[in-house]
DNA sequence: TTGAAAGCGCTAACAT
DNA sequence: ATGTTAGCGCTTTCAA
């Protein structure tokens, strides 16, 4: 039957409740005779300490919630195994839930977890309200922000890629391939990445002595159909550009698709890259040229944070560089290779 | 500051904690007025129950716990987001890891779940060991397989995919397009999966009149480099081959590297069949024909399952249907397009 | 309808 | 070195 409690170890070994606990959490000291006796009738009894009674008296669960948008997102699945890994090394263990694009859904998880009394929240999240996340810290749950960070909210650490110095080399080499219509795709969000994307776009662009031209520079909705439509209609209205930077894996795809579909050739039409690595880069044809953002490392620096938070204040974001990876995606301006070319 | 508990609600409320506990929990009746009083006084508090608390009063956690290979894994994602859905419905909280492929993991994992308490625990396993599954059940913890059984365990409710029918419907496929000479690239997994697969490969081949080849049939480990490794050997050992099967999607991979790196053209010179939906499969080129596991569909089937298998004994493991895409990556095989075909 | 009180399994003082 | 005991926050009889 179920439910070996630490008394019926203490009363096999003939002991206290208090030793059984000295012995089995290393804490104080037993006598070696003692100590294997207990561990003993632990093991025959296939005792397992609960992990509820535990958290109960010492006020720590070691859980530690993590809510993304999405756990099918390759970026964030690659996050979550970051944060597994180092969670397991820390002898924590991960509440897993995905808040899609729902404030809503992303409070009531937020509210779920703080019954569960989990030590820590590592979000990616959706929604800048105050009342979502300043409470969390007053409760001793510490928050991390992972990937974006809400415009609302203060003082909550964050571990962000380098979005605006990906951007920033994601054109000075398509410059440097000779375009000057460079076309911008990026999310609508009101959330961190694609704001600063944006910005950086735009000033790098000045860098060049390029002056950004708004036509070219599109946000679109979430969805897949908006993304694709986003993107073909750029390419239809817009058949003077000759490379495009998209932010975030949807819109590459879309990207590639619509191009696809309207017979332009890669990179020799129109270059693309985008930002985020995709595990099939590689199989695409051509290779894509992308910006990766370090989806993992981001996950074990969050989890570090989390972990150690109380004792860092709030402080600037955690930083992590992005990575340029040239692939076949992108080539040098051609002069005259696309029809219905005409400013 | 942090812990208001159940006793501050009373006291605010001028109530007994018992009353609180009615009213939060809908349980028994309570006049409107002290029911009002109540609800006042915790939500002016900020008053979150503590789980601890009530589960370890109530011995249920409403806790799974979840373990797959690599929550990195597309496949492993896809049925993650499926799990959390359906959890999420059921007001339970999902507890993730991932064990890799070390069995050593496996049985670690599954005891800090068993510490938490988790009502269910559904696993992707690696191990068949008796001693790390079979505990489970007599704890009280109710056990759901997914998508492969380990050989040794019974017992155990699963829900798996009808890899079967699915290689059967790919290779049904390849000999209508006129291939004879097909190979199969699969895991060395004494698993499930895998050997389903090649057992339904030969048996398919046969009923078609081929005689399998155990040259075509073979096995590679895990890693990305032996997959790779595994392609390549193939194709040039045997350049006689038309068309491949390849089970779960690195080997896909690993197969369309190989043959792009030997200029074999897909499918001109070679069909390619996955056996393992894959996100970027509409994007990849050719478009690849796959045959699709209904992954998030086998997670909420999992979930449910585990949330009322204290209800049903064992019985048949619930199989989903594949799905054969046809996309670009298969042709019908052309005489003599490719070099060096010899018998 | 409501309150008082007994635990659920554990840890940490405090005693011995 | 080891045992006793008082809770941690909650639910749930049992009385009132």
């Amino acid at each position: 039957m179920a439910g070996v409690t630490i008394k019926d170890v203490a009363a096999a070994a003939g002991v206290g409740v208090a030793t059984v606990s000295r012995v089995l959490s290393g804490t104080g000291s037993v006598s070696a005779t003692t100590r294997e006796r207990v561990q003993a009738a632990a093991a025959t009894l296939g005792y397992r300490p609960s992990a509820l009674g535990r958290s109960l008296k010492t006020q720590r669960t070691g859980g530690i919630g993590l809510i993304v948008p999405d756990a099918a997102d390759p970026f964030c699945a690659d996050f979550i195994a970051g944060v597994l890994e180092t969670a397991r090394a820390e002898n924590c263990h991960v509440l897993l839930d995905a808040a899609g694009e729902d404030p809503a859904l992303e409070a009531e998880i937020v509210d779920r977890f703080a019954q569960q009394r989990v030590d820590g929240i590592i979000a990616m999240p959706v929604h800048g309200d105050a009342d979502t996340w300043a409470g969390l810290a007053r409760l001793g749950v510490s928050v991390v922000f992972a990937g974006r960070v809400p415009s609302g909210v203060t003082g909550v650490p964050a571990v962000l890629a380098d979005e605006a110095e990906g951007v920033r080399t994601a054109v000075d080499y398509l410059t440097g391939l000779g375009h000057r219509r460079i076309a911008h795709l990026d999310g609508d969000a009101t959330l961190g990445g694609a704001r600063e994307r944006r910005a950086a776009f735009r000033a790098t662009l000045e860098e060049h002595g390029i002056v950004p031209d708004e036509g070219l520079l599109v946000r679109a909705r979430g969805s897949a159909d908006a993304a694709y439509a986003s993107a073909a209609g750029l390419f239809q209205s817009r058949p003077d550009l000759t490379a495009i930077v998209a932010g975030g894996h949807r819109l590459g795809e879309a990207a590639i698709l619509a191009a696809r579909e309207l017979n332009l050739r890669i990179p020799a039409d129109v270059s693309i890259i985008v930002v985020d690595d995709v595990p099939w880069a590689e199989l695409c044809d051509p290779p894509l040229t992308v910006v990766a953002r370090p989806a993992r490392a981001m996950g074990e620096r969050a989890c570090e944070l989390v972990l150690r938070a109380p004792a860092r204040r709030a402080g600037r974001p955690v930083v992590l560089p992005t990575e340029l990876m040239v692939r076949a995606s992108c080539g040098p301006v051609t002069p005259s290779a696309r029809p219905g070319r005409s400013r």
